[in-house]
DNA sequence: ATGAAAGCGCTAACAA
DNA sequence: TTGTTAGCGCTTTCAT
């Protein structure tokens, strides 16, 4: 009903935002500082300070203020305050899909942020897709968003946009994304870490033949593979080749086949590291096909505590901090903004941890 | 290295922004459409028509103007564009918490049509907090956004801002949120027909004692209700009361409890179905518990298809189709934003879809 | 088809 | 402490 009530002018004609203080008459269509101004009785520019809340203000200056704005039903536009302040108090978020839990998790510790100082975050989903991320790039440059942060992988396009924010002063940081962007601040988990506490558990628990799911070109897997390297040579363990599978994803397809293949070409391990929870699942897929329990037959241990906690058994794994990685990106790129670092890039790594499911066990000694 | 190029003014001092041609030397610090209008030899409102794609150019003066565009690495400001235009080209989209997968299909489904439009998403936490829910709206409305997504249950700091949207004119679609939301667009799942799906695919199995998990004060929930008692009327039954257990909300433990109750209290019912995964998972729980074998004893329907894949057995469930409800909300945000529509409030009913999982099964007949 | 001029709503100098 | 003035970079009449 009062849908349409700013089409229909409800002062009179003629004088669209003329300074008639509206005594009997209601609100302005869409009231500016100057009405404001006109109706407290002082100037734009008290009006801006007390809003603004910057320069100085009588008491009495305010309170009158305070009243036209509450008559007139007066909101700032913030655009109008951005062009000329030349802060728009908005942050980009580049990110691959939003329904990933993990890129989800990293928005919501952003925008948390962001929103505590003020800022609001826009949501740029590149889908993967190079030439769509290069155009959100530059929507974001044209929207002159004060910084953002970045979770993508590196390839032309992304170094391109990281460029041309450059270019343009804006800071950048890089959070859960490709460590290959250089030059930029960066939020990463310590992968190597992961891994290591990943078959250290496995090694504490007796397991000495561990199979791991890894995949092909990752970074993010080899530093894994080398963490599980480093746990088994404490043990004096070295890696065998032939227990550690290379999948060209992250996929639970991958788990599953990567899981067939390793069975059939090495001796049965007593326990299998799967590089996400996905895989893992895969994995468990796998080893039931071939009617090996977990944990009575194998153990099985996931990675990034995707959905670990619905399966049945609940699945050992490897959590990563990422609420509080999209809480750090954003610190640092508040420190970017306003200032208060202007040194080097930074590298901050967060540790992650392991989360204890029912998937491991106890190695048992065979008779 | 190049960071701080925009703080080293590379042109002579004084002159921050003259019509120096810059003949020999590079980029001017931050172009505008005056400095492209000097280097092009057009004038500003020409520059304007061209990069706008308004009025009218001829083809020699788009030419000069591409190419001092490129010469100046210009990119348009899209902040006084929209001073000026009184169009943001963004959208707000207002949720409870972007990391429920449900919200992220919605906020993918949002952003993929409000990007093909050439609009940005800002996205905005609630966290279900009354204070925050109210604060992020006025921002949205100080932002002037073109139009808002709310995915908000009912209370009355949403109905203010509703309320606040409608005032100044900007229209509202609210998607898989309150339905006592009045006066809005609404995009909603056929919650009565999921329920009917669910109880109809057991019923077609054989089962006649099915136990059910509802929530208390919770529309969607009686909706569904409503959908069961159709099924099971469609066979001649008739829903005893004691086969619905009430739990206070969709939690896990809600599901679990529940379903210790509802076996303690009735004669063990063949099946039961609970109103969303978790719920489901956490009855699947109580039944281990209780030795009853999914879905060797009792069969489980869960609701929502947020992780039925990855249950082992997998969870049959009903799916929602939040992706196609969050892309139809941002085309019926559209259609007011350009006027295309202006008529009275419409509301979208969705199909929700059964998916056939392992823990539902034809009731065997007890010797 | 193009240019000149006004102004969107605000902030930031500078005066007073 | 307050008011005046001048823009921020763009779009939009209105002339030409």
């Amino acid at each position: 009903m009062s849908r349409k009530s700013t089409q229909i002018p409800q002062l009179s004609q003629g004088n669209p935002n003329e300074l008639i203080p509206s005594l009997g008459g209601k609100q302005i269509k869409n009231p500016t500082i100057k009405d404001v101004a006109a109706i407290a009785g002082v100037s734009p520019s008290t009006v801006g300070r007390v809003i603004g809340e910057y320069g100085s203000t009588s008491a009495k200056a305010r309170e009158r203020v305070a009243k036209a704005i509450k008559q007139l039903g007066y909101k700032p536009n913030a655009i109008a305050r951005s062009l000329k302040s030349r802060r728009t108090r908005t942050l980009g978020y580049l990110l691959p899909i939003i329904t990933n839990p993990f890129h989800a998790q990293i928005a919501k510790g952003i925008q948390d942020v962001a929103n505590a100082h003020g800022y609001n975050v826009i949501l740029c989903s590149t889908g993967m897709n190079a030439q769509r991320t290069s155009e959100l790039g530059r929507v974001l440059l044209e929207n002159r968003v004060d910084g953002i942060v970045l979770s993508l992988p590196g390839d032309d396009s992304v170094f391109g946009l990281v460029e041309a924010f450059r270019d343009s002063g804006i800071p950048i940081v890089v959070c859960h994304g490709s460590r290959r962007i250089a030059g930029v601040d960066k939020v990463m988990c310590d992968d190597a870490r992961g891994g290591y506490l990943a078959a250290k558990h496995l090694v504490d628990f007796g397991h000495r033949r561990i199979g791991i799911i890894a995949i092909k070109d990752s970074t993010t897997s080899s530093l894994r593979l080398d963490g599980c390297r480093k746990a088994l040579g404490e043990v004096g363990i070295d890696l065998s080749p032939e227990l550690v599978m290379e999948v060209p994803d992250f996929s639970q397809e991958a788990g599953y086949t990567g899981t067939k293949l390793l069975l059939m070409r090495c001796e049965q391990p007593t326990a299998i590291i799967a590089f996400n929870d996905l895989m893992a699942l895969g994995a468990m897929d796998a080893l039931a096909e071939e009617n090996l329990g977990v944990p009575g037959n194998v153990s099985v241990v996931g990675f990034d505590n995707t959905f670990a906690a619905v399966m049945r058994p609940r699945l050992t794994t490897v959590a990563l901090p990422m609420y509080q990685a999209g809480q750090i990106a954003a610190q640092l790129l508040f420190e970017r903004i306003n200032g208060r670092y202007r040194g080097e890039p930074r590298e901050v790594s967060l540790p992650e941890e392991l989360i204890l499911g029912g998937s491991s066990t106890v190695l048992k000694i065979r008779a």
